[in-house]
DNA sequence: TTGCGCTAGTTTGCATCCAATATCCAACGA
DNA sequence: TCGTTGGATATTGGATGCAAACTAGCGCAA
């Protein structure tokens, strides 16, 4: 089992749709722009068909919407809406973080103290886009343990939608941000075995996260004069 | 609002996606049975084109797995999965029901009652097809007041996958289910506006729904030798 | 001037065709 | 006899071409 190497093997759609991803989530395609399949086509020298594919892939994760013969635009969200994902991600994260902290062991922990450790030199450095990765990478390892891997896939699914909001304004979030030390904390929490403390920490650090995020939003919209 | 009759158009891939669904839902294609483009293609008279994308569809569902160059098969739960997905509709839709109460206006009432008078026609005609639908239809009406279209969109998604399990033991379950009165006192609970209680009931029948199917579902799984 | 209808052009949707990859089986060598 | 290697076959993946649908622009009539 040591030396395997096995060569992830990605299929034209897989490789587009997950570039297109980034794309979308980086905000270089803005919400709501209009997405043409012959455009996309010539842009990655390919035909229209792996295209097509990545998209329906994409409308299917709910990051573009698509109607029949009239082609597809990237998904814009309401605020209201934006505010239901973000209870979703606190409803599941939290019963994900209860469930992995029984059965947390050290390796769990050291793994979870590395990162944090990385997100310090991050965060130092003012290195947004490497923390907003180390955020994500930690939040999963917490809940490693939980051994839920459904429960995961639709996490997964679900802050792919936020995450989108969260890279915008990941610069201006950062430093009015409280989430370091609550980060630390968790993990001290977890320690101790303490099931209630943890989990109510952790909604209240996702839920703080969702009002900052909500309001400079809503700023930068009525901004933009929509 | 009233006289709205959209002709809701359907591309091939959209039908065919519905059909396959459906038929992997009710059992007529059984868990891990292997999927060929091109006999689907042939059974349903159009090219491999329409089949292939709704086969990406169901894919990114999670019904059907799907490996680059080597074709798919219909997923198989594991018992413990299968358990995962019942919590996690017991984790969503506590909350749903739970945000929804306060919102109930008497018009939900009223279709809830509408909804639970059907179900014991069907329950009486021993309808279970029939059952199974209202019953689904009348947990939707009982978060309908929630009004969360995204977490609705995420419990279908997952309700789907369970959906499986649940109609192939339907009409075993039905007869030492519980349920019956259940589903009155959940409504009856939510007009008193017992949001506490009401959760909390909400959580013991899925959970109990989630024990009687595991039990089924091991017991014929042992019997089949695998 | 305004509204309707027709036509041209663009874009998507599906089918057919060709290429690439995996599986299976037989032949060869140890 | 068993394991490995090479080729034949079947199945998926991708490109191109054509038909159908939607959009827009112009002309005509009220």
């Amino acid at each position: 089992m040591a030396g395997r190497r096995l060569v992830q093997k990605q299929s034209l759609p897989e490789i587009i749709a997950n570039d297109l991803r980034e794309r979308i989530l980086s905000g270089e395609i803005p919400e709501g722009a209009a997405i043409q399949q012959e455009v996309l086509a010539e842009e990655y020298g390919v035909s229209r068909m792996p295209v097509r594919e990545a998209l329906k892939r994409l409308n299917a994760e709910g990051l573009l919407s698509w109607e029949t013969n009239r082609g597809g635009s990237v998904v814009k969200h309401s605020l209201n809406e934006i505010g239901e994902i973000f209870d979703l991600r606190a409803l599941i994260e939290v019963d994900l973080f209860r469930r992995a902290i029984p059965n947390m062991t050290a390796t769990d922990f050291m793994r979870c103290e590395e990162l944090l450790a990385e997100m310090e030199v991050s965060y130092a450095a003012n290195d947004v886009a490497r923390w907003g990765q180390l955020n994500h990478d930690y939040h999963t390892a917490l809940y490693r343990a939980a051994n839920r891997r459904l429960t995961d896939d639709v996490l997964i699914r679900i802050a792919l939608q936020s995450d989108r909001y969260v890279r915008i304004h990941l610069s201006v979030m950062k430093q009015r941000d409280p989430a370091r030390e609550e980060h630390r904390k968790l993990l001290d929490l977890a320690q101790q075995g303490d099931v209630a403390g943890a989990g109510a920490l952790l909604e209240r650090h996702i839920l703080r996260t969702r009002d900052a995020l909500l309001e400079l939003v809503a700023k930068q919209r009525s901004q933009m004069g929509d």
